[in-house]
DNA sequence: TTAGGGTTAG
């Protein structure tokens, strides 16, 4: 450090015109060494280049090889690294080795595979430190055919005994998919001794099991493991997770004697993953109970899932523990802050933390404008769109898809065309699936339909399932029967296994009263055995969060869970609630399907918070899937009769009721 | 001989 100072000052107190005549200040090469490896900024970088060119030291590799490396750790600094490689004149196996390093490190896969066929062309022989970046570089490419290529050059320089080279061989096999090679060569290093075979290969090998979704052998490989390492148990509970198999999950991690940071967070994600929120949530606070530290990873994890479970109470007492445990709040924090916030219906607290931000990166800008767009704020989403695009930030495909949802929400067509058609034409981003389909569901739900069916036909690409459901549920809330027909055709042609194909066709049968119709897709349904996705809904009470099915009747207060239900019913008729009988699916009596509706689990979730929660408090109740028709009336005249602040985040959006009318506008 | 290992993931 000192040195570099020197060096600097040296040059500050000449003028640009000197700056090359000045005398040397190092003759060292070791001195060289050091000042690369103190440099932080690419002009550090250079001003040791002219250093190393004055002193006539540029054919010293040691001296070349460092500056090269050094590159590793910056990205900016690549360029100038191939820039340095490309004027040696006799690049030897050391430059090539730490140029293909510092191009696999920083992701530039393609070119450090080129630079190692390069190398070879030029007859200078790889050796064992030049194969672990470029297998690294061949499977982040997923190009098993070349991985072969490069096993069998290996294999003629004679290098497949090195650990390092067979580690990343079998690593290499492991991530390209091609398991069978794998495990060959791991079968056949169990030959050649201890000190060929490092102990990390059963490592690779066992997750590359898991993510081919093969835990069984997977499993295997792990109880034949001489050393079990932290990592291997985390690696396995996670895949054990991924593939839903949550019981052995845990059998797993109740095995281990020691959990750290990685496993408690594995389980954490490993929950939320599958949906149980409220299991993660609980086992973060275990895991502090235990004494166990949470790191950032933890803290995103957990607060990823009070954002999906609409858990806000627990959301801020983790906001607390962060500010008074000594945590650096850095980026991936905040964003996870604003996202929980803003998933959670604050968005005065998203806001609030977000303002407070001062290195604010296009994901932190992202889940603001979701947020935004989501509790039906375009207006606000709109303004901080345009002071991300003034302080420099260019806007990617997302917050594209962000604050087209926003327009979208606010029912303002105009304006998403105009966004969709600037993000193609001034930002040249090709439009995605996702993209169209907010743009038919634009168009659908403004009634446009015609619209929505030639943009659908004039995609770049297929449309996919989604594109084909968003214009049915257009059709079906504007009683299109004819379109809603063909859209289902295409949606039954797409999935065949799907369950909402079919729950889309008897929908609309049931919307115009066609029950004849509607039993024969029932029936169609049943012979096929497709399974309806159920509902559910989470709702957050005193911090704890419990979530309801439809038709539940396992909650230890069902039965005043029901009576209350009654009572509420009974009393928004004599307001003037008719039940929305439509959207019943069933061809049964009136009566019935009033019953059909009651049990929806949004409705129960209301009625255990009236029953549960404090007067003042306001309710917030997650749901999976679009609310009905039937319960957002329901819950109009819940929010009027009870003086209440009702907030019901469904799949698509925000509801805020409150006074007996909702923020949505009756439009969603 | 200047240099090499697998690992939770928004």
């Amino acid at each position: 450090m000192k040195a570099l100072r020197l060096l600097f000052t040296n040059t500050k107190k000449h003028s640009p015109a000197k700056k090359w005549s000045f005398t040397p200040l190092f003759t060292d090469e070791t001195q060289f060494i050091s000042l690369i490896h103190a440099s932080k900024t690419i002009k550090h970088l250079q001003q040791i280049h002219a250093q190393i060119i004055l002193h006539q030291q540029f054919s010293n590799t040691r001296i070349v090889t460092q500056l090269i490396s050094s590159s590793s750790f910056k990205k900016n600094f690549l360029n100038y690294a191939l820039s340095i490689f490309r004027h040696s004149k006799n690049p030897n196996l050391f430059l090539f080795n730490s140029l293909i390093r510092a191009l696999a490190d920083n992701s530039y896969y393609m070119s450090s595979i080129s630079y190692f066929l390069v190398m070879l062309r030029s007859n200078i022989r790889p050796n064992s430190l030049t194969f672990p970046f470029v297998l690294k570089s061949t499977s982040a490419l997923q190009e098993g055919w070349l991985g072969m290529e490069i096993h069998n050059e290996i294999l003629k320089l004679g290098l497949l005994h090195d650990r390092f080279v067979l580690l990343h061989l079998v690593d290499m096999y492991a991530k390209v998919g091609l398991l069978d090679c794998a495990s060959q060569l791991f079968d056949e290093s169990s030959q050649w001794g201890d000190d060929a075979r490092s102990t990390l290969i059963w490592n690779v090998l066992i997750n590359g099991f898991c993510k081919a979704g093969n835990w069984g052998k997977a499993l295997e490989l792990f109880e034949e493991m001489p050393e079990k390492y932290g990592s291997t148990w985390s690696s396995l509970i996670d895949g054990l997770m991924k593939a839903g198999e949550i019981n052995r999950a845990m059998e797993l991690w109740h095995s281990m004697e020691e959990k750290d940071v990685v496993s408690w967070t594995t389980m954490i994600d490993g929950f939320s993953q599958n949906e149980q929120h409220e299991k993660a949530i609980s086992m973060f606070f275990e895991m502090l109970e235990e004494g166990g530290k949470p790191n950032d990873h933890t803290i995103v994890c957990v607060l990823l899932a009070c954002a999906k479970a609409g858990a806000l109470a627990t959301g801020v007492r983790i906001h607390d523990y962060i500010l008074n445990n000594g945590f650096t709040i850095k980026r991936g924090i905040t964003t996870a802050l604003v996202d929980m916030y803003s998933k959670c219906g604050s968005i005065e607290n998203a806001s609030c933390v977000f303002d407070k931000t001062e290195d604010k990166d296009l994901h932190t800008w992202t889940v603001m404008i979701w947020g935004c767009a989501i509790n039906g704020y375009l207006h606000k989403a709109l303004e901080f769109f345009n002071k991300m695009k003034s302080t420099g930030i260019k806007p990617d495909g997302v917050v594209f898809l962000a604050i087209i949802t926003a327009c979208s929400h606010a029912g303002n067509v105009e304006k998403g065309l105009d966004f969709f058609n600037k993000m193609k034409k001034d930002y040249s981003i090709p439009p995605t699936m996702k993209h169209y389909a907010v743009m038919v569901d634009l168009y659908g739900r403004s009634g446009r339909l015609d619209e929505a069916l030639r943009l659908i036909k004039n995609m770049e690409i297929a449309p996919d399932f989604v594109i084909w459901g968003a214009l049915f549920s257009a059709c079906r809330a504007h009683k299109n029967i004819k379109m809603a027909e063909y859209a289902s055709e295409k949606l039954l042609e797409l999935e065949p296994k799907h369950p909402g194909s079919y729950v889309f066709l008897s929908n609309v049968y049931a919307g115009v009263d066609r029950w004849q119709d509607v039993e024969k897709v029932r029936s169609k349904m049943k012979n096929k055995g497709v399974v309806k996705d159920p509902g559910w809904s989470y709702i957050e009470i005193k911090g704890k969060v419990t979530s309801f099915v439809a038709g539940d009747c396992g909650h230890d207060l069902s039965d005043e869970i029901h009576l209350k239900l009654n009572e509420i019913v009974k009393s928004a008729r004599e307001h003037g609630y008719m039940p929305e009988t439509e959207w019943v699916l069933h061809n049964i009596e009136e009566e019935e399907k009033e019953d059909a509706l009651g049990s929806h689990s949004e409705k129960l979730a209301l009625a255990f918070a009236l029953i549960c929660s404090g007067d003042n408090e306001v309710i917030r109740i997650v749901k999976n899937l679009k609310i009905c028709g039937d319960c957002h009336s329901l819950m109009k005249y819940a929010s009027k009769m009870t003086g209440r602040g009702i907030v019901v985040r469904d799949i698509k959006r925000f509801h805020h009721f409150k006074d007996g009318s909702c923020s949505c506008q009756d439009y969603w």
